[in-house]
DNA sequence: TGCCAATTGAGACGCAGTCTCACTTTCGAG
DNA sequence: CTCGAAAGTGAGACTGCGTCTCAATTGGCA
């Protein structure tokens, strides 16, 4: 077991939380996933592992408690779903999605973090976790291709 | 017929569109609608108007051809349907977005835009049509009920 | 007026995510 | 180690939002 995979585990335990088989399996399986996932991504890596296949229930479950423990962040782009990407002590950054494929750019920004936790707070908003999304325009590759549509 | 249905049914005009009855409804059903709205609402509002209902399928055409010509903007807030807001020359702002309930909050601010706009040219990013959501912690309502979860 | 491309509606479909409920597993107490 | 309560799981139904298809209709120019 890899120290990410035993940290978490430690941080399951400690909020109470059950080490189960299935919890593992997915625990292993976030190391072979890109810096942003969906859900169905994690799906498809957890069940090509060989093992017990794991249920989207279950999954969504999981993801859902690792976001609320903080090991996860999850951000909703312009796509239909959610995006995933470990938290594991990585600053506060926003994601800049091209409007024409979706792309997504991660950009940290301590300025602009800085300015949005001025604006947030003056509105009356608490709490630390934080997700900018940014669509704009689109990407170099994209504007290349097609003028407009 | 008012100056914003005149003028909107004059832009589809020039865009090469038709003006058919459906349309000219939708565009009258904008009138009653909140600032920002979900495509399910406007097709309430449309349908609770008489007349002939309008299809789910005419409606989410249509509002993704007013998108593209720029009269409406969307938005992917983190609940899962995008939504709507009129664009008619209301400067660029961004969306802050409780983390608990869902509430959105306007916030223009020019600073920010400003910063934004740097931050995508920067990345090769063109175009202007920009919507920033910005998900943050929980607003003053939610953060006063429940403590976490 | 007549024609033809644009538009429409009904409903099937797809995807992401949630929910239910009977069954299984974990893990602490004894 | 064994037991039992509580936590967790899987299968699959379900929901919501949005897209697609295709036959039927309609707008608007010649």
């Amino acid at each position: 077991m890899d120290a990410r995979t035993a940290e978490i585990t430690e941080t399951l335990r400690e909020a109470g939380l059950r080490c189960t088989a299935p919890r593992v399996r997915l625990i292993r399986a976030l190391a072979g996933l890109p810096r942003h996932f969906s859900a169905e991504e994690a799906l498809r890596e957890l069940n090509a592992a060989p093992g017990e296949p794991v249920s989207r229930a279950t999954l969504y479950r999981f993801l859902g408690q690792l976001e609320r423990l903080g090991v996860l962040r999850r951000a909703q782009l312009a796509e239909g779903h959610g995006h995933y990407e470990i938290a594991e002590g990585r600053p506060e950054h926003c994601h800049l999605v091209c409007a024409g494929c979706g792309r997504v750019v991660e950009v940290p920004s301590a300025a602009l973090a800085r300015q949005v936790r001025r604006l947030a707070s003056d509105q009356g908003f608490t709490g630390p976790p934080l997700a900018v999304e940014i669509t704009v325009g689109r990407c170099e590759e994209c504007s290349g291709r097609v003028a407009s549509r």
